[in-house]
DNA sequence: GGAATATATTTCAAACTTAAAAGATTTATG
DNA sequence: CATAAATCTTTTAAGTTTGAAATATATTCC
């Protein structure tokens, strides 16, 4: 039945999941690519102060930095700077935390509110024809497959 | 038998591939941390240094610093920095090339290509550890979804 | 041949990113 | 209560990334 050693097999199979990984990476580069594109042509916005207003939007109460961090899997550092821009552009304010002065929640302002609606209509949009490809019932199966290797991940203490 | 009306069976659709898109970014997010770091920490190096030498590794007779981009997908003066601190390192040369004055051949040193032989190494290592939940041939059908998927966004001329 | 156009690369400014250090405040502990 | 440890955020240094401008060279076309 199978005449192949076993470390051939096992290579085999390292090499089918390296294949996979760069065939993931290039999809999921260029369609950041296009997003990042259209974000900045047609909003004059970046992907990363998108990604922050999106992660608000779902926390109406505001976040902590951490908090803001955390969801976003960056950095501290890096989440600052980006708040500090929306903040200038008044798309979030920062806002004390009664009863510890260490902590800011940051908020969306009704600009900032206004403003996300008006991308995530188009990003979603977006991507759905980027993705049009896959059927709604494709997508649904690979996003669950997704979501149990992000499982397997997190189970082996990675990237949590 | 389909009782749904048309716009909200379009509606479902686009949610669909929204939330594989967001699964999609949220694994490649994950697993290229964990490479990041390990690079790190092994090998005092970084991905972008990686996926140069990579590139160079499949042309042995050196690429122009356009077409490195070019592979790599990543602007031209992105690429000038990293070869940069790489031949700082030793690890490639810039060599003229003869005919055309404004050109350059990037190629790697001897050194280069054995760190690289090291890190490529672990680093197909490390993917294999982090979709071992994949079945080879699980790992090889899901490629060829996603080498489909990323012909038809070069159709659509997207991050061509 | 010479001007206009195109190509190859670098430089530049701005933003993003990380890891580590520093600053400020809070919580735990003796 | 005072000190130590922990937590929250910002700052810093180094590197990555982009898009656009600048430089240098090559090609095209009159």
């Amino acid at each position: 039945m199978n005449r192949k050693p076993a470390l051939e097999l096992a290579e085999q199979g390292s090499k089918q999941r390296l294949r996979l990984w760069l065939r993931l990476l290039a999809v999921t580069r260029k369609i950041e690519a296009e997003l990042r594109e259209r974000m900045r042509t047609e909003f004059d916005s970046t992907l990363p102060r998108f990604d922050v207003l999106a992660a608000l939007s779902r926390h109406e109460q505001g976040l902590r930095m951490s908090a803001l961090s955390g969801v976003l899997r960056v950095s501290n550092g890096n989440v600052t700077g980006i708040v500090d821009r929306l903040a200038e552009d008044g798309l979030v304010v920062r806002v004390p935390v009664a009863g510890d002065r260490r902590a800011m929640l940051v908020r969306m302002t009704a600009r900032g509110r206004e403003v996300f609606a008006r991308q995530a209509a188009e990003h979603e949009a977006w991507i759905d024809t980027m993705l049009a490809e896959l059927s709604p019932e494709e997508a649904r199966s690979y996003a669950a497959r997704l979501r149990t290797l992000a499982q397997r991940l997190d189970e082996k203490g990675i990237a949590e």
